[in-house]
DNA sequence: TGGATTATTAAACACTGTTCAATTACATTT
DNA sequence: AAATGTAATTGAACAGTGTTTAATAATCCA
């Protein structure tokens, strides 16, 4: 049944397609403004036909979310090479600093955006399973550090979340546009300032 | 001319009613679903009137704005009889998480959402000032305790951005859903736990 | 009362996400 | 090769959005 492989492999081609086209709208427009209609003539097929691929709008994007945290990922992946676990630390929260900065608007869908994360209701969902690896490379890295006689009287999960809360809050600060009521001459460096703070506590925490 | 100051008396009235319909909304409703034409419902006018009172749609809800930098004001209040910079600065935390969790809508038209704030380009504006004298409760606070001897080594600015980042942080993660990644058990705990942490952290830090 | 000003409306514009009946394209069977 | 049945695709429609504007109603002042 080679034909009816090869109608798969089609339909599996046109869904890509209206992925790759929603990506690039997305990174150069954000989520609001790229419509259904905007992707339908990027792609050149009529609005409709996205229907039959994905269930609504928000489908589109989530599956976008994949893709960011294979990214994040990708970059965590030097974090290997560093065999002290508090080191590892510092460096992980660096990238990801980075990664935000460096790729907004994909940050905003995988950690702030509303949208697209709404109706995932179950937890088996490969996004929660792509977000739950991530964190656990944070969650085993200050378990380690613990196990070395780290961040004594801390527990590994509030500890690791607040971490994770830690840098998120400043880069999403940053990226909606919050950091303005610092003086104004703060702010471009603000979040590496921070950060450094935020290394110093660390080592005394 | 007491019959032109009641004009504007009046103008202000209507003024006041379409804020008053708007906060009642989007309260219960949140910033994307609350319409222009809803609001106009629920105040019995047609829609164009509001458009003699706002720019626009984000117009309306920055003026909100104030409302929740006030009310997050008034929670501070009780900081006053707080002699030690030190607990001022852990309670601080706390009433502002709570401020958070219990007007996740507000907080998010405050600090997370994109569009009112988006084309307030002018630092003048009154929501800057709102904000910035907020911030500045956290300024002269981490100030103080930089003063008795504690955070030695950090520097003012950034210290209070990451203080201030870490709490965003946890409640815009809860608020914004993220928090699903972690053990479903945790997460009604977490952030309670995640900032006992905190203050564990800023005790050494 | 007449004229100028102001407040208010209804209708329209250009969008949005989404649905669905109708149409086209195409592989399979006769 | 023609007919059939299935799947892909379309175009139009629905109900909604923010916003603008010409026309109307209301009000104040001379």
């Amino acid at each position: 049944m080679g034909i009816a492989e090869r109608k798969i492999r089609e339909k599996e081609e046109l869904k890509e397609q209206i992925l790759k086209a929603a990506k690039r709208l997305f990174i150069e427009r954000g989520f609001e403004k790229t419509s259904i209609r905007n992707i339908a003539d990027e792609i050149e097929y009529s609005p409709g036909i996205i229907y039959h691929y994905f269930q609504d709008k928000n489908e589109i994007f989530h599956s976008l979310h994949q893709e960011g945290f294979q990214e994040l990922r990708k970059r965590m992946e030097i974090l290997g090479a560093v065999e002290d676990p508090m080191s590892r630390l510092k460096a992980m929260g660096k990238i990801y600093i980075q990664f935000a900065l460096e790729n907004t608007d994909m940050y905003d869908l995988m950690f702030i955006i509303e949208a697209p994360i709404d109706h995932v209701e179950n937890r088996d969902d490969l996004c929660w399973i792509e977000g739950d690896s991530t964190f656990n490379l944070l969650r085993s890295t200050v378990h380690e550090c613990m196990q070395k006689g780290h961040f004594e009287g801390h527990h590994l999960e509030p500890l690791s979340f607040l971490i994770w809360s830690t840098v998120h809050g400043m880069v999403s600060l940053k990226i909606r546009k919050r950091v303005n009521v610092l003086d104004v001459a703060a702010v471009d460096q603000i979040i590496e300032n921070s950060y450094h703070s935020f290394l110093l506590i660390l080592d005394r925490a």
